[in-house]
DNA sequence: ACATAGCGTAAGTTGTTGCTTACGGTAAGA
DNA sequence: TCTTACCGTAAGCAACAACTTACGCTATGT
């Protein structure tokens, strides 16, 4: 639900694999599982935790479930970039200015 | 290097955590690993991991070893999630559009 | 030169995670 | 109703990742 879920989340690559695909269209499981090495019970759980970190969400299509890529999944993401953005720059600036002093 | 590697290292939330903490300011091992509940080599460990990821960048300061964030680092994040951005929203978009068709 | 402080690395153990197979449940078609 | 397609969940197993202890190296101070 936070963007420690979203990062734990993309941590795996086959979950990044997984979120791309769908951000690029809605995509049902069996779908997504053609184009990986894994069975499809795992792209499942995969998706499990996608939705858990609010990164995807599920529509129903008859007995097929599509999947899409949820914006407020990125947006937290991008909060978390922007907040610490500022601070690596300073601190890098600050890093680069001294020789090492400081408190 | 690329943005798996960031992506993955900031999966773990020790990492995140270190990584914020020299985000704010550079700081040596020791003082990082005094703020956490694991022993010094592990925090060594981690800063490993986000330094192969080019996450951070260390400095020798006597024999203390001072970590401090590296800007080009969440550069690569930002990247991804921008090329990513435009994707979820178009997906998104077509998501709602179609819910209501007749397809 | 000797002692100490501060780190990085290696080896081994433990906990976690990702994968598979098996099963059950719902929706469409005949 | 019966069958088929599509999917989620449970249980068990194997691979991986994180942690600890032990050790060695470098730099500072006496």
């Amino acid at each position: 639900m936070a963007y420690q879920d979203a990062f734990t989340a993309l941590g795996d690559p086959t979950r990044r694999h997984l979120f791309e695909a769908v951000a690029q269209r809605p995509r049902a499981v069996g779908e997504l599982a053609a184009d990986l090495p894994i069975s499809r019970p795992a792209v499942s759980q995969h998706l499990k935790v996608l939705s858990d970190a609010g990164l995807v969400v599920c529509r129903a299509e008859g007995t097929r479930r599509i999947y899409a890529a949820r914006p407020e999944g990125l947006a937290e993401l991008r909060d978390w970039l922007d907040r610490y953005w500022t601070d690596v720059l300073d601190s890098f600036a600050a890093e680069i200015n001294e020789g090492g002093e400081d408190t």
